[in-house]
DNA sequence: CGATTCTTTGAAAACAGTCAATCTGTGTGG
DNA sequence: CCACACAGATTGACTGTTTTCAAAGAATCG
């Protein structure tokens, strides 16, 4: 599954036949099987990870036991804890398969020398961080503007892809509202 | 006020003297008084922003005419609307002025060229970049996790500076809430 | 099929929003 | 210096939305 890895590569970035082998050798391939963590609350995370199959979530339990969604990931996707990773903290997420996945990782170390020896991947990657930036201030403006009926809709619009793929409970957590109330918010969407 | 950007940058990342003249040459001051608008909706952004005086804010405004405050920026952090400066789209945003201000303006060309010609430069506005990130993702954790006085809580203790200088109904806009709620919500907070 | 997980539904309670009125502090012009 | 206007904050009464808790119904999987 590593063809997955170097294909968005070539996709992402002007590399060349040499740097792409670079880059694809320090990636390990790692299994990771639905509600198999990634890393847990509490670890230190030590691997940055590109989702090669499946999908996995990045997510907190608060006190009551109520999950919490902070992100998805699917093939082609990144996913850790660039906090964790950076300044070695221990993370406060929790990150889980939702389906047997695939992801390829890369440690903290190989991928900070990819980020000086390969301009490309430093590019790449700065790019990628670019556009989390903007997709994130997006959600925000959704929280801070929208009902719960209008996120989600917006959330169709944006990411129907994923609509197919996770369980309701599990959208209505990453929109911050409860699953009885994304039930009753659909309900009254195909009641129109 | 270029004294404040230069402070701000020998901070930020490693100049030579050179390299600093070089960056502080490119930004044009410019003053914007309380009420005024850097840019409005509809505008393509031209030019990043440093603040060195005062403090802005970036909002959208609803159908109804409510006004959604995604971002303050005073003294020593940027502000600008990275989207429309990239794409060349127009902005959704507008930014203006909470109290008689200045701003150090670098224009898109010049900015991206310092990125490419000034690795300093370039490393630092990355690591802004990270870190804006990382902010983002905290804050979209307080609106699916936290109720109306938890939000306001969390928003004290990381940005106390920000509650002394900004009208609470900016700050209940801020956190997705109505000024009459926060209102009441420290009023039960100072009951305890 | 039985077990488990996920979704839906109902009723009551909690929470936040709306609208309108009042209060407070600040600054301006006469 | 006072009167007045204005912006911002507070309060009350009411409405509407969302959550909570509990139970019942689908759907999925071994």
């Amino acid at each position: 599954m590593i063809e997955v890895f170097k294909t968005y590569l070539k996709g992402k970035g002007n590399y060349t036949e040499e740097e792409l082998e670079k880059v694809a050798s320090v990636a390990v391939i790692k299994k990771v099987r639905k509600r198999q963590y990634l890393t847990q609350e509490g670890d230190v995370a030590k691997n940055h990870a590109f989702v090669t199959k499946g999908c996995l979530r990045t997510y907190t339990v608060d006190e009551k036991g109520i999950e919490h969604i902070l992100n998805f990931a699917i093939e082609n996707w990144w996913i850790g804890d660039r906090e964790s990773i950076q300044t070695g903290h221990p993370s406060i997420y929790n990150i889980d398969a939702i389906e047997d996945s695939e992801v390829a990782l890369i440690s903290k170390e190989k991928f900070d020398r990819l980020c000086i020896e390969v301009p490309a991947f430093n590019d790449m990657i700065n790019n990628i961080l670019q556009k989390s930036f903007l997709v994130a201030q997006n959600r925000i403006h959704t929280f801070i503007s929208l009902t719960a009926e209008e996120k989600y809709l917006s959330f169709l619009e944006k990411f129907s892809h994923l609509n197919m793929r996770v369980p309701q409970s599990m959208i209505a957590s990453y929109l911050g509202i409860t699953a009885e109330t994304l039930s009753r918010v659909r309900k009254q969407i195909v009641k129109r």
